[in-house]
DNA sequence: GCGACAG
DNA sequence: ATCTTGTCGC
């Protein structure tokens, strides 16, 4: 799949300023309702989906096509790896990667100038067009309300959704207590720190798709937050349904694993 | 100046 | 993200 907007793609080389006012067009033109055709319901990983050898049956079935997208970093520091694995009916139908140089640092914010251009190389090697992507990281959970998924998702223009293990912005309708049931959520608003849209406004969830039964130790929440084409509750219900039995959903599981046995494989180092 | 920050 | 063995708990 291919940049359907070519002045969205991120550009390492933009000033910070104009990295941020790119950032505002996109919020701009993001869809944070569900605007897809195919029935979340449909997607459902009730256990862990083996990762298997790299080939895999690239046969079509009838489910959504859902591709978990993930990253990892080259021991030099100076490459990032992009791995991709669509997911349809509980089966991988394809996976694909791409190694691109990382041209600036890590600036909490600016994440996508960092990592998207490794992304949307390795979604231009997938064959299969997914119906949902699934993001490592924030989506409407910025502070410009144009997070590494949203920032994506525009790019191609698909349904994308964002999850991430922290807390980028945004304030807890209630305090995350110290241990939250499997199955609970907590929506996240909007505060001052999110600059492009009205204080209260939900701009995504803590989502708990696993916990312990019993014990001192607990596993935190994931903030799951919209990307494109895709409302804040129907994101906190997908990620839910996405849970095999591990705290990140399958799709981001899968390209987790992906991402570190391609790295430790040999993408020359 | 202080605080706060996805991967 | 990444550095990393053992170890605490069920």
């Amino acid at each position: 799949m291919e940049p359907v907007c070519p002045e969205f793609v991120p550009d390492p080389s933009l000033s910070r300023e104009e990295m941020e006012s790119l950032q505002r067009e996109i919020a701009d033109v993001a869809v944070f309702e569900d605007a897809f055709a195919f029935d979340p319901a449909a997607i459902e990983f009730d256990s862990p989906v083996d990762l298997g050898d790299d080939d895999q049956h690239r046969l079509t079935g009838d489910g959504p096509i859902v591709a978990g997208v993930d990253q990892a970093f080259l021991d030099d520091g100076d490459r990032a790896l992009s791995a991709v694995v669509a997911l349809q009916d509980g089966r991988i139908v394809d996976r694909a990667y791409a190694v691109l140089d990382t041209e600036i640092p890590y600036i909490p914010g600016l994440l996508s100038f960092r990592e998207g251009g490794a992304i949307l190389a390795a979604l231009s090697n997938l064959t299969v067009e997914p119906d949902l992507l699934v993001v490592d990281g924030s989506g409407r959970i910025h502070f410009r309300e144009a997070g590494l998924a949203t920032h994506i998702g525009v790019v191609v223009d698909v349904p994308a959704i964002g999850v991430a293990k922290n807390l980028l912005c945004g304030t807890p309708a209630e305090p995350i207590p110290d241990r939250m049931e499997a199955g609970a959520r907590i929506p996240i608003e909007a505060d001052d720190s999110v600059e492009t849209t009205e204080s209260g406004t939900v701009i995504g969830h803590a989502v708990q798709t696993r916990q312990y039964d019993s014990g001192s130790t607990s596993i935190n929440p994931l903030y799951v937050s919209p990307g494109h084409r895709v409302s804040a509750e129907t994101t906190a219900d997908i990620v839910a349904q996405c849970a095999g039995g591990y705290k990140l959903p399958e799709p981001t599981r899968l390209a987790d694993r992906a991402a570190d046995r391609q790295k430790r494989a040999g993408s020359p180092d």
